[in-house]
DNA sequence: ATGTTGGCCCGATGCCGACAA
DNA sequence: TTGTCGGCATCGGGCCAACAT
């Protein structure tokens, strides 16, 4: 009923374009959690509250717990019109006492149902270097990416030359000469390249995805670089760089037309939270790449961090995204303490409960007090499968956290991908800067077309996982291997395709 | 004490930037007029609502008097961020019953002290051409304004050149080259030029504003071109293009961040309506170029023209501005009805009380209705005195309503100077478009060095006022003469440079 | 495999006087 | 006096392979 009234009602007197959910995520980066449709959540009015652009007044602030249990009514997948910087709108509606206890079954189905886990369309993302950024110059496309996600090239005219349309989030068309030349061959954007560049004021550092969509056309999307931490040199905190928001105007001469990174208005933060306050249904604005920790969080993450007993000198490791935003980096702490962040306003509140000391302070100045349900607490070595999906984002999907790594080289012998930091030991003499591993891959099936014609190759990866086995096992996108197991189990989707090709061993 | 709150508290909290009133009316043209501080006025709410960009919602609307008495508390000039329009926001407080008919003694005051009438710096405007606003071309300049209002050029160089700098509203400098070159010899600004014209967006017909303010800097505003009415071609309603407003965007292409001609959203004007009804002080916003009458008017021209017995059938003249916006016509028409536009809503309003029939229909299709105050009901000849603040304008000011011309043939032995329509006779066969006609100066005294080395020429003028005699010696900058009276009087301020200078008598 | 550099071509920008209104 | 035009020089955008990492 309520999401009758959601889904009819919205679109009709508010004329935002959603867009593809595939494309947003692609655009949200790898930190993004967005909870399914009808799954349980907290939403977590102060998290809300440091959501938004500018400080809320607290005088007048409706009562109201520090956590509401919702269910997620609506979601809507859109983008500035001005910045192409995406942004949802979850609708949520307040379960009462009895509901909201209750681990929803509809939790997995949504989340299969959602597509998030389904066959999904290729995509790659590439930060843009100086000579991308140049004006002038053209866009080094990347093999992987021209080759799986761009259309087909025909290479046997001289030069291999054709012309790319990609449609951005607004769905406004944008026209590319590809061309694959020079010594060695490359494949290269060069008329139309520059205007982008121009018109989307795109500077080196920031990313950009393409993504073949389901129906088969080619879409173009944009990830602004954070704000990095003043001077930090590898990460940007992709959780929260405190006080260190505000976009980049300032730093990159940029005119007053960029917007801030969050729209998110106090006002609208008062609203919802009064709306949640009576049990009535709310709707919630929600960037994914401002720097502010999520405070929409699936209940069941939520309830299963509440079960642990927080303690000082607990030691855990966080994930946060790279600097370029082109992979999550873990990094490792030690609890300090545990105590309410506002007793104030929030008495007993679980937000930002643990305070922490990280074992590379310099990175992470900005970032004391963290979310339980975001620390990880130990770590394991294990050997999982990647599905056909995780390839194709090239990003692992382990329970809560996603995982990027590099495509893989199919012409040498023993293929690596390059996966984020693992788990350091704290005691060994871990560098200051996380250097990346290694993680080899045993099992190895090239690209094949599959029955949409989209490519569902499949790998057997020994590496490091993050998560205890349990929690992997309840991911879908990850099987967990006893060590040593040389057949693994698929999923249902992916067995389909393992099957009917077969698994080309190597080495 | 109300004042003080005003002028205390307001620049406090908004970090909105003044600027030069004399900048901020060279931009607005010739229609717009200000009232004085701390003069009497009346806001009509009416009005305020038909300015407002978007229909205000009545429901919920609060009742309140069609006219409301005010003293103008204060007077902010400002300039939109993005387009360099300029608006005003003028602090109003609602007079009581008895305060309301008191005719305020400061009016004449405040006008002077306002500067508005007293040696005014040196400005010009001129629209641009196609051959201005052409990409990659220059501006030329009308030796005039490089006489008057640029910097002195040193004209022994070969060839002269200079590289001028002026302020835009917001304070930014633009750096233009000025050359004096090609055969005949003419004003040019090449180097810079083309930039300005892309950075503001300019298109032929726009007008730009030179002014030299009052510490010698060089300014430099804009006025952009009116969307005319639908393929009218001589006149675009300086007052009324009714249905025909909402900006340029559509017709010239412009993309999306061209804003509407006027930002004054509908709850706005309600919530300045409130606190007019509760008598409380408050403020409108006033977009002097968005084509609706002004909604605060001077308490006494509103009064001068309730006393008049409106009746169908009365001929009258009305001014607007050229669609080229550079000078003022004056068009006539008789009134064909008297009666309240919306007697639902605003009963007993006289806003827009009259309906008019125009001489020449075609070019005034959407004015259907005007105010009493802004018509006038007469005119005869007389010989009048430009005092040196008129020249330097390029504009005389008769009362209520401001006179554009060109600049004097100082080489001709009979200077003759083009001024707006005068009031024909209806029974003569006019031309439809309102043919110019020439007034011949009788009295002329070249521009010289004054005080400040502002040049303060003074000019007698025969032609055809349009007030009556008693409304011209009311004016500050108009002394009429009898008819063949040789020797005019003088306003102190003129008079001063008069005496010094003798008077260069001519023919 | 791909980031960066410098060469070079070509079209656009922009300065100029001629000419005319 | 000044609007417009065509000529022409110069500049910079943009395409390219070479070379480096």
């Amino acid at each position: 009923m309520i999401d009758i009234m959601h889904s009819l009602e919205k679109p009709m007197n508010q004329l935002e374009n959603n867009l593809d959910p595939q494309l947003w995520h692609a655009c949200a980066g790898g930190m993004a959690q967005i909870p399914p449709l009808n799954s349980n959540v907290y939403y977590f009015p102060q998290g809300h509250v440091e959501h938004a652009a500018k400080n809320v007044d607290f005088r007048g602030f409706p009562r109201i717990s520090s956590l509401v249990p919702c269910r997620v009514a609506s979601i809507r997948y859109l983008a500035d019109a001005g910045t192409d910087e995406v942004y949802a709108k979850i609708g949520l509606v307040p379960l009462r006492g009895g509901e909201c206890e209750v681990d929803d079954g509809v939790e997995l189905l949504g989340f299969d149902r959602n597509g998030e886990d389904k066959e999904k369309p290729n995509s790659f993302a590439k930060t843009l270097t100086q000579s991308d950024a140049n004006n002038g110059g053209g866009f080094s496309v990347p093999r992987y990416c021209a080759e799986t996600i761009f259309p087909r090239l025909d290479y046997t005219a001289e030069p291999p030359v054709q012309t790319i349309l990609a449609k951005d989030v607004h769905g406004a068309v944008w026209k590319f000469r590809h061309i694959y030349r020079g010594t060695p061959r490359r494949h290269l954007l060069t008329t139309g390249w520059s205007n982008f560049v121009n018109q989307k004021k795109l500077l080196a550092g920031d990313s950009i995805v393409f993504l073949r969509s389901e129906n088969g056309e080619l879409c173009v999307g944009i990830r602004r670089a954070k704000l990095g931490i003043g001077g930090g040199p590898e990460v940007s905190s992709g959780w929260n760089v405190g006080a260190a928001s505000g976009g980049r105007s300032g730093l990159y001469g940029f005119s007053s037309d960029v917007k801030e990174k969050c729209n998110v208005k106090a006002e609208f933060v008062i609203e919802a939270v009064s709306l949640a306050a009576g049990g009535r249904p709310f709707e919630v604005v929600y960037y994914p790449r401002a720097s502010t920790p999520e405070f929409v969080v699936k209940a069941s993450v939520v309830r299963a961090a509440m079960r642990v007993q927080w303690c000082p000198g607990i030691r855990f490791k966080m994930a946060f995204e790279t600097e370029d935003s082109s992979r999550i980096s873990w990094f490792m702490g030690t609890i300090s303490s545990v105590q309410v962040d506002d007793p104030i306003h929030w008495p007993n509140s679980p937000w930002r409960i643990l305070q922490v000391a990280w074992d590379e302070p310099d990175l992470l100045q900005n970032v004391k007090r963290v979310n339980p349900w975001l620390v990880e607490l130990g770590a394991r070595h294990a050997q999982f499968v990647l599905s056909s999906s995780d390839l194709h984002l090239n990003k692992l999907q382990l329970g809560l956290r996603p995982f990027d790594f590099k495509p893989l080289d199919y012409g040498s012998d023993l293929p690596k991908f390059i996966t984020g930091d693992p788990l350091e030991n704290p005691n060994s003499n871990a560098s200051p800067h996380c250097p990346k591993t290694e993680s080899s891959v045993q099992h190895l099936k090239k690209p094949n077309e599959g029955k949409n014609g989209v490519n569902t190759p499949t790998f057997v990866l020994f590496g490091q996982p993050i998560l205890t086995e349990q929690q992997i096992s309840q991911s879908c996108s990850v099987n967990v291997m006893p060590e040593g197991t040389a057949s693994p189990r698929l999923r249902d989707e992916s067995k389909e395709a393992y099957d009917s090709n077969g698994c080309e061993q190597r080495q």
